[in-house]
DNA sequence: CTGAAAGCGCTAACAG
DNA sequence: CTGTTAGCGCTTTCAG
C-alpha cells in the first residue's frame, strides 16, 4: 500500500541499505546516488515508517507527559514549556490528562511505556506509584513535577515552594492588619493543597481556626455556601487566602463584590485588571516545565546521580486585593 | 533487556502465540493456561512493545493534532475535547504546537505521519498543504479545524461562523449608537482574522474607515500606539471590536480605563468580573474540538462521503462593555 | 485449545 | 562507496 524503502530502492536502482543511508543522512553515499534516491523518494511520496525504525533501534525519541488537565492554564503553560524543550532535543512529546484520577494516570503512563517513551514527566494524581517499578528497572527515567511520588519511591522531583508561598501570603495579610484569614482550597489529599494548608497554618500560629478552613471541590455553589457560613460567624474572616487559581476565580465570583482582602495562590491573566487588582503568590508553570524537562534530558544523557529535589521559589505580587485593610 | 513475549512464553511454559492470545484477550485459551501466563507477565513485569505490534498490524490507534499553541486557552480547550473523544475511541493523541509557523506545522504533520497516525486534525498555520498529498493518497483522513486548508485541496473542515459573528458584534455596537468602530486584529494572512475583518467591513458598509483598522501582532506597545493614533483623529472611534481573545485582553490593558465601548471575539475567563463586564462573541473551542474529532472517527469508520464543511454558530454575550453609549 | 513459521519495515553488523 | 544478511518483537496464517 504505502511505499517502503524496498520500493524506493528498486525505483532508484540501488540497495535498500543505500536508501536507509540517505534517509538517515549517513555519510558515505555518492552525491549522484543520493540525488537519485531522493528523487525516487519524492516521486513515490515515501515516508519512513517510524515504528519499524523504533523497533530496530530501541530508542523512540519520545517523551511522555502526564498532567491533570491541558485545559487548565497552569498545566497548559507547563505543557508548552515541556514541548519546547522536547523539540529542542529532536524528540516528540506524548501527553495526556489524568483528570485527577489515579487510574487514568496509570493508564496513561502504561500506554506511554508500551510505546516505549525514552522518559516520563508525571504530575501524579495518585498516591501509589509502585506500578512504575518495571519501567524504572528497565532504565526509563521519570521526573515528577508539581507533586512528589507516593511513598516508597524516590525520584527526581520539581516542586514549587508551596509551604513558603502560603506563609508569605498569610504574613502579608497579617501585615495589613488581618487576623481572621480564611483558607479555601482543594482536598488535602492533593499534595499542593495540603502543603499550602500547612503553610497557612504555620504562619497563623495561634490564630488558626478550623472553622475558617474549607477544602472541597471548587464549585461555585459549594464555595458560596462555605463563605456564607464563615461570614455568619461572630468572628467572621476579614481576609481570604485561596489555594489555587481555580479557587481564586471561584471565590471572586462567590464574593460578588463583597469587600474582603484576598491573596490567591497562582497568578492568572487579568488579575491586574480587576478592581481591586488581585494580589497573588505567583508560580511559573513554564519554568517548572522547563526545569523538569531539562532534568529529564540530563538523565537521558546518562547523569546517574542520586534523585534531585528541586524547589522553585514563588513570589508575591501585590495588586490591591491583598492590601485592603480589615473593616473598621 | 526488557522481557519480551518470548521470555513470558518460556517462563510460563507455553508457546509465544499463547502469550499473544492472552495479552490481546483473544478467545480460545484454557483459563488455567491463561492464568499461568498472566502470572508470568506479572512476575517479569512484561509490557507489550507497541512499536512491534503496530509494525505488524498496520494500525497505530493514534491520532495527530496540530494546533497553534497549547498555552492559548482557545487551543487548550480544543485539545482537551479532542483528547477526550480520542480516548473514548481507545486511541492515543499526539499533539504539537506550530507556533503559527508553516514550517513547524509541516514538520509536525510529517512526524505524526511517520509515526503512522490513523488520522489527523490540523489547525493550519500555512497556506500550502500540497505536502499532505501522499498521506491522503495513503488513505489517512485529515480534518481541518478553525481554519480551512490552502488552495487546491478539498477536505473536511470545521469552522466557526467568523463572518456572522463579526457582523453581530458590529450591529450590536451600531444598535447602541456607535458609528465610529475600530477593529483590532491579527494579520489578515490568518484566515479567522481576515473573515472577521470581512464581517466587520460588511456590517459597517459605508461607515467603514481604513484608518480605524489595525492588524498586527498583539504586543501591548503596538496596540497602544495604534489606539493612540486612532484616538488622535478628528473623528475618533467611540467603540472597539477586537479580533480575538488575545487582542481583547491587550486592548483592555492598552485602554487603561479609558471609557470606550468594546466587543471582543472569543469569550474568556473573568470577562464577567471586569468593570464593566466585557461583551463578547463567544465561540466554543471544546465543541469545535469534539465535532472535528467525531468527524475524523466517522471517516476512520469508513464514511467516504464528500468533504464536509461544518460551520459552528457563535453567540453574542452582552456584559456591559458593548452596551456603553458613545460619549456626548 | 495450542503451536510453528513467516514476515511487517527498518537498522546494525559486516562484507565487498 | 555500496550491498547482503540477520533480526528487533510482535501478529497473521496455517497446522495440528
Amino acid at each position: 500500500m504505502r511505499p517502503t524503502m524496498k520500493d524506493v530502492a528498486s525505483a532508484a536502482g540501488v540497495a535498500l541499505k543505500t536508501v536507509s543511508r540517505v534517509v538517515n543522512g549517513e555519510p558515505g553515499v555518492h552525491p549522484a546516488t543520493a540525488e537519485r534516491v531522493r528523487a525516487a523518494i519524492e516521486r513515490l511520496g515515501y515516508s519512513r515508517n517510524e515504528s519499524a525504525a523504533v523497533l530496530r533501534r530501541g530508542r523512540t525519541a519520545t517523551v511522555g507527559l502526564v498532567i491533570e488537565d491541558v485545559a487548565d492554564p497552569f498545566y497548559s503553560g507547563l505543557s508548552r514549556a515541556v514541548e519546547d524543550v522536547v523539540i529542542e532535543h529532536g524528540c516528540l512529546l506524548l501527553s495526556g490528562s489524568s483528570s485527577e484520577e489515579p487510574l487514568r494516570e496509570r493508564e496513561l503512563v502504561e500506554t506511554f511505556c508500551a510505546r516505549r517513551v525514552d522518559g516520563l514527566i508525571v504530575v501524579p494524581a495518585g498516591e501509589d506509584h509502585s506500578y512504575l517499578r518495571p519501567e524504572l528497572e528497565a532504565g526509563t527515567p521519570v521526573v515528577f513535577a508539581d507533586r512528589p511520588p507516593g511513598a516508597g519511591i524516590e525520584l527526581d522531583t520539581v516542586l514549587a515552594d508551596n509551604l513558603g508561598g502560603a506563609g508569605q501570603a498569610i504574613r502579608h495579610l497579617m501585615g495589613h492588619g488581618h487576623s481572621r484569614i480564611a483558607f479555601l482550597g482543594d482536598d488535602p489529599g492533593i499534595f499542593t493543597a495540603a502543603e499550602r494548608l500547612n503553610g497557612y497554618r504555620q504562619a497563623l500560629g495561634g490564630l488558626f481556626d478550623q472553622r475558617l478552613v474549607s477544602m472541597r471541590t471548587p464549585s461555585l455553589e459549594g464555595v458560596r455556601a462555605d463563605l456564607a457560613r464563615m461570614f455568619a460567624l461572630d468572628d467572621p474572616p476579614s481576609a481570604l487566602f485561596t489555594g489555587n487559581g481555580r479557587y481564586t476565580v471561584t471565590a471572586l465570583r462567590a464574593l460578588a463584590g463583597r469587600r474582603v482582602a484576598l491573596v490567591g495562590f497562582d497568578d492568572f491573566e487579568l488579575a491586574d485588571l480587576l478592581t481591586p487588582g488581585v494580589s497573588v503568590v505567583a508560580q511559573d508553570p513554564a519554568w517548572m516545565g522547563r526545569v523538569a524537562a531539562e532534568l529529564l534530558f540530563r538523565r537521558l544523557r546518562g547523569d546517574a546521580g542520586p534523585p534531585e529535589h528541586i524547589e522553585l521559589p514563588v513570589r508575591l505580587i501585590a495588586r490591591g486585593s491583598g492590601e485592603l485593610p480589615p473593616p473598621g
